[in-house]
DNA sequence: GTTAGCACTCAATTAATTGGAGTGCTAATA
DNA sequence: TATTAGCACTCCAATTAATTGAGTGCTAAC
């Protein structure tokens, strides 16, 4: 009555809970008699049957058919995470084994925090790469590598560096290469990609005179180089892990979240969805079977969190399994892996051998 | 009797083809009946029995169980493939949907490739970027990018770019830079990672004097980058079609498969092995059942095929799936894309129109 | 408000039944 | 001597039937 939810009262939650505690661990529906001895309440089977009626009729709880137990709903299982789930906040420096290797490439780190969650959790895990369109030009350089081809190479601010090889028409000297090089760097250093507008380009075209065709394939390139990067850089691992969860192999959902973990293309608009869902504090998003990003996952749970590189650089790590997922230990690891991962490749890492 | 091959006698040939091709289709036992009828050989069912009997004795066909159609032995494809199988050997030309887009990315392509190969046939492919060790040094540029680092940038005979971004303990000035990259050049250039060895790395030291270490990090970086991503480039598509074939889909070994196909480094002794084993003329090689490279794939057949760049560089399709597969379709398609792919990164591309 | 008791339900397991495709063998045929 | 028709036999696969047991809802007593 006096609890701060208004439909609920201790008793029903404590119910609840040893319920869906229980769904988590058998995975079987769970009967009155079970909860009538698992919990403390003291209170006879049928007492319990009665509460269940209750639950189910509030629409938590869901039975597969008569005379079978109870199973979480939706609902369910919301009002668990939100309400009932007690967050172990157990140190960062607790988990030995959780030490990230700092590797010098960013792929490398990004692929094993992937594997590492999916071997602790056992679910199929997803790590974005950071979204660095915020990112500046630290450095441009073209380099001529034969008579038919010049070699771009495009430094920007965290030494990430891509390259592009344009075809010329014939070849250049090496005079006009050192000023274009000149041109393209005072112009366009210290700009991230929004910042190139029209206005930069025109002008720069215009700077560079005759050579404005090579202007504009540098800029295409630019544009090109980092466009396409940023567009599927998703690393994954343990999507076969799905097929260890009956709810989820058995239906052809499961085939299709393989592909989907696959093909890579479909797991983009989970990210850049969980991106902009990000309300709650924690930087840990949890949805639920339907409230799921995409459709392909509307019999899952999805757990992800957002690290943060500072400067509005952000990806996110993901975690995808049954909806009965053991959403503690999940929602730990997450935390524990956010917390490593924000700003571990902008913070200076002197500490190296090499 | 005069055939060239000792233990079958052109009806039992006509009639294994006919058991193995209708299993192909069907995908069940097939019984004597069915021949008797499927055949121009006039025959009865009971013919076929005693010469069915005959095919078992001799280990080309299985039954399963008695009073059960018969089902080709690993004995009996590798008979059909190596004997009975007409390869249709249509030209290249013909294939409207299988010309392959040219893009400057070669990772791109193969991408492509796997994925137009895997839908062509509805299993499991795999694609090897090519082992370009020997392929050569075309061009090396240091460059300044800040007080600490320094971006080694290199460039093979293929237009492949490396980059390497180089720790230094101070700033180096543009002097010293210009003549590292002169010295480094006029070593190194036109050389093999192989025909590196020691004495051209003293040679080079020697030269360097005061900065020998900087050059130690260059050739460091340079073995570096070039062996990282020789050792795990390859591409896959399609792996969840494993799943359509209940004879793998059902025992764990489809997990295992889907496993190999997600970690991908299981598969890499298969590319290797593949390499290895080019023996026939066509350039195809076709592993069934026990024959397979890698344990996992004992229950599948294994067709892989090997393209060649010239110069020694050589790279892997491959494609998985059941042991009752359309080998025609698949050897047709990889037959066709192996000549699509040989020479396509070095052949001059004039056509494109940027 | 709680509980014991009882009749009822329904999935899941196991057992029994049947149908049919296919074989091997034998004896007749060309 | 090679081929074929015929028949008894085998065994999987699919169907139906019987059994079990966990769990429920309801009622009446505490």
């Amino acid at each position: 009555m006096e609890n701060k939810n208004f439909e609920l009262d201790e008793r029903k939650e404590k119910i609840l809970d040893a319920i869906i505690r229980n769904y988590l661990e058998t995975g079987e529906p769970v009967g009155s008699r079970t909860i009538s001895k698992y919990t403390d309440l003291n209170l006879s089977s049928a007492t319990i049957r009665n509460e269940m009626a209750d639950l189910e009729e509030l629409g938590y709880i869901i039975q597969p058919h008569t005379s079978a137990g109870r199973i979480p709903s939706d609902k369910g299982y919301r009002f668990y995470v939100d309400h009932l789930m007690q967050e172990k906040d157990r140190e960062v420096t607790e988990m030995k084994e959780f030490v990230i290797e700092k590797t010098e490439k960013m792929e490398q780190v990004l692929k094993q925090v992937a594997k590492l969650l999916a071997n602790n959790t056992n679910y199929a895990t997803l790590v974005s790469a950071p979204a660095y369109n915020t990112n500046k030009i630290k450095f441009i350089q073209l380099s001529h590598v034969d008579d038919e081809h010049i070699l771009a190479v495009i430094v920007m601010n965290n030494n990430m560096v891509k390259n592009q090889m344009i075809d010329v028409e014939s070849s250049l000297d090496n005079e006009t290469l050192l000023k274009l090089n000149l041109l393209l760097n005072s112009a366009l250093n210290g700009l991230s990609i929004q910042e190139i507008n029209l206005g930069t380009i025109a002008k720069l075209k215009e700077q560079a005179g005759s050579h404005s065709t090579i202007v504009g394939e540098v800029l295409d390139a630019l544009a090109n180089a980092l466009n396409e990067n940023e567009d599927l850089q998703i690393y994954t691992s343990g999507a076969t892990n799905i097929l260890k969860y009956p709810e989820l192999s058995g239906s052809e959902s499961a085939t299709n979240l393989l592909s989907a973990f696959e093909e890579k293309e479909e797991l983009l608009s989970l990210v850049t969805e969980s991106l902009a869902d990000q309300e709650s504090e924690t930087g840990i998003q949890v949805y639920i079977g339907n409230e799921a990003p995409i459709q392909t996952m509307k019999d899952c749970s999805v757990v992800t969190a957002t690290y943060d590189l500072g400067e509005g650089v952000k990806g996110t790590i993901g975690i995808v399994g049954p909806k009965r997922m053991d959403y503690e230990n999940v929602m730990d690891n997450l935390k524990n892996l956010k917390s490593q991962l924000d700003g571990i490749f902008t913070k200076p890492r002197k500490d190296e051998k090499s």
